[in-house]
DNA sequence: TAGACATAGGTAAACGTTTATATTTTTATT
DNA sequence: AATAAAAATATAAACGTTTACCTATGTCTA
C-alpha cells in the first residue's frame, strides 16, 4: 500500500505539499496540485486514517453501543446513528453489548481504545454511577433510552409514563372500561414506567384495574400468548388489553382468536413500540411509536456537538412522546 | 488522556518496559510487573489502537458493508460478522452502501482508509470486474450474497436456483398442479434464479406454468398485494404460490383473505428468505430459509483467514443451501 | 575467581500523517 | 534593476506505540 512518501518522490515534491494536496489545503501551485493528483491516482493512494488520527488527535469514528443488532429496535437505532454518521463522513464503529453489564464495559472500553471520542450508548445494565463517571471521562458520550438526572443534558429518552397515558386516553375515548395489562416479567424501568402511566390515567377518570387482570411474562411472542392465556382461565371479562410491547401484542391477538375471540371486533389490543412487524401482523397492530430512529439521530447529533461546542451551555438532551398510531387492532366498544 | 509515556514517567521505567506488560510479553520483572500494572490503573492509561495499527500494521477492526441496517436480513448479516469479530476481540466497522454503486465505492474506499484488513461486503450494484479488480486490491475482501466465478474462492453464497427447486418439490409433494408465482420487478440475480430453479424442477414433472401466472411487482408487502390482485383478476385458477420473498408472501396472503380465499385450506403460498415476521404473521409462514447469519459467520471467518494462511492453498468459498420451513401456510390440495 | 549465560531493562528507530516554521521562488512596485 | 511582498514549497517535529538491538546485573560453572 502506498504511503504519502511515495507519491512525494514520485511527483519530486515534499510530502507537507501531498498533505496539502489530499487536504485540500491552500499554498499550493495549480500545476504541483495536478501533477500530485495524478501520481495519487497512479499509485492508488489513499491516506492512512490511523495515522491520521494519531497526529490530528481527532477519530473520524462515531461509535455505538447497542445489546445486539438482530433485534429490529437495536438495528433502526444503528441506522440512525449512521445517517448522521454519513452526514459528517465518519464511519461507525459498532459495539455489542450482549445485555450484560461486563459486556458493556468491555464494548465501551474498545471504543476508547479506538479514541473514538462520539459514542451513543444504550445501556441498561451499568448502573447510574458508573454511568456518570464514564460521561465525566468521555466528554462525547450519550445515553439513549435513559435518563439519569445530574447528566440530563448527555441523555435522549421516551417518556414511558407519557405513553401509558396515552394508551389509557386512547382506550377510554372508544369507551372501554373493562382493560386488562399485560406487562414484562423483567421490571426495569420501561415496563414499570409505561403502566404506571396508564394505571394513573385510568385512575383520573375513575377507573380501577382489577389486579387480577395485571399478568407479567416475558417479553415475546410466547409470553404474550401465555399472559393471555391466564387472563382468560381468569373469568374476569375485560374488552381492552394494554400490551408491553408489539411482539407480545401479537401474541396475545393470535391466543385470543384462538379461543374465538375477535380483534378488534371482541376485544381491543394496543401494542408498544410500532417496530416492522406491526405492519405486517393481521390485524394491523395500534400501537405506540417508538420513534428510535429520530431519537438515534438526535443523539448522534448530539454527541457531535459536544465536542465542537465551547462550553457545553449549548447542548441540551431531549426526552421524546410516543405517538399513537391507530391500525386495526383497537375499535370501540359495542 | 494519560499515554504510555506518563505511565513510564510515574512508574520510573521506559516505554519499552511499559509496552511489554501492556502485552503481557516477556522480559519484565515480576515487581516490575506489578508496579506498572498499578500505576496503569492509576493513571486510567488505555492503548491507543491508532498508534498501535500504525506500527503494527495491523488493524483490530473488521469492516461489514450491507446497504442499510433497517433491513433484519442486513442486520442479521452484520450481528454474524460480529459475533466473529468479539471472538477475536475485534470491533466492527460498519459502512451502508445506500443501494447504489458509488455509495458502494465510497463506503469501501472508507475501510480502506481505515486499513480495515478484512472485509465482509454485500455488493449488487458493483460490476463482476470491479469486484475482481478489488479482491486483487484488499486480500481479505470477502463477498456475501454473490460469486463471480475467478473469485469463487471469496465468495459465499446461497444456491437460489436449488431454493426455487425445493419449493417446487414441496408444492408438488402437497399435489398441487397449478400454481402461480409472484416475483420482483427488480430483475436481478436472486429472483431471475429462484424462479428458474422453481419451473425447471416443475418441467422435469411434466408441468408448465402458465405465463398469465407469473407476476413481477416490488419485492415488499404492498406488491405482493399488487401482484395477488393481478393473479385473481386473471381468472386463471391455481392452488398455491410461490412468492419472491417473505413480505410479498405477507401481501399476497392478506389479498387472498381479503377476497374471500383462506390459507392455506383454498391456496398455499411459499415464501423465501425466513424472515422475522414469517414467524409472526398469520397463518405462519412457510419458507425457505436463508441462513444468513451462519453464512455472514463463516464469511467473516473466511476473511480472517486469508490473511493467517500463507499461501491462499486452504481457503474456500462456500454455496449454501436454503431449507425448507414447512409451518402454516402450505397445505395439501384437496 | 574468571568467564559464560540468563534475565531484566533501556535506547532509538520506525509506522504515516499534519503543521508550524523556515526557505525559496515568483510577482509586483518603484 | 532592485527591493518588498506574496506565494509556493521544504524541513522537521510531533502524535503513541512496538520492537530490534544493546547494556547492565546477577548467577552458575569450572
Amino acid at each position: 500500500m502506498s504511503t504519502i512518501k511515495d507519491v512525494a518522490r514520485v511527483a519530486g515534491v515534499s510530502i507537507a505539499t501531498v498533505s496539502r494536496v489530499v487536504n485540500n489545503g491552500p499554498k499550493v501551485g495549480k500545476k504541483t496540485r495536478v501533477k500530485v493528483t495524478q501520481v495519487m491516482e497512479e499509485l492508488g493512494y489513499t491516506p492512512n486514517a490511523n495515522a491520521r488520527a494519531l497526529v490530528t488527535q481527532k477519530s473520524t469514528t462515531l461509535g455505538v453501543i447497542v445489546p445486539a443488532l438482530t433485534d429490529p429496535f437495536f438495528a433502526s437505532l444503528a441506522n440512525g446513528v449512521d445517517t448522521i454518521a454519513r452526514q459528517h463522513n465518519m464511519q461507525l464503529l459498532l459495539s455489542t453489548s450482549q445485555q450484560d453489564a461486563e459486556s458493556e464495559r468491555a464494548a465501551i472500553n474498545l471504543l476508547i481504545q479506538q479514541r473514538c471520542h462520539s459514542i451513543v450508548m444504550h445501556s441498561k445494565k451499568l448502573t447510574d454511577d458508573e454511568l456518570v463517571d464514564l460521561c465525566e471521562k468521555i466528554p462525547g458520550l450519550v445515553l439513549i433510552d435513559r435518563v439519569i438526572d445530574v447528566i440530563k443534558h448527555k441523555c435522549v429518552w421516551l417518556d414511558n409514563e407519557e405513553g401509558g397515558k396515552i394508551a389509557a386516553r386512547h382506550l377510554m375515548s372508544l369507551k372501554h372500561q373493562q382493560v386488562a395489562c399485560i406487562s414484562s416479567k423483567y421490571q426495569i424501568e420501561d415496563p414499570t414506567l409505561r403502566l404506571r402511566g396508564f394505571s394513573q390515567e385510568l385512575g383520573r377518570a375513575g377507573i380501577e384495574i382489577n389486579s387480577q387482570l395485571i399478568e407479567y411474562a416475558e417479553p415475546n411472542q410466547q409470553g404474550g400468548e401465555i399472559a393471555t392465556q391466564h387472563l382468560l382461565a381468569s373469568g374476569q371479562k375485560f374488552s381492552a388489553i394494554f400490551v408491553y410491547n408489539d411482539a407480545m401484542a401479537i401474541g396475545a391477538i393470535s391466543t385470543l382468536e384462538d379461543n374465538g375471540y375477535r380483534v378488534p371486533a371482541d376485544i381491543s389490543v394496543i401494542g408498544f413500540d410500532d417496530v416492522l412487524i406491526s405492519r405486517y401482523s393481521r390485524p394491523k397492530l395500534t400501537t405506540l411509536h417508538y420513534p428510535i430512529e429520530s431519537m438515534a439521530q438526535r443523539a448522534a447529533q448530539l454527541s457531535l456537538d459536544i465536542k465542537s461546542k465551547a462550553g457545553e451551555s449549548a447542548v441540551e438532551g431531549y426526552k421524546y412522546l410516543p405517538r399513537l398510531v391507530k391500525r386495526e387492532s383497537t375499535n370501540i366498544k359495542y
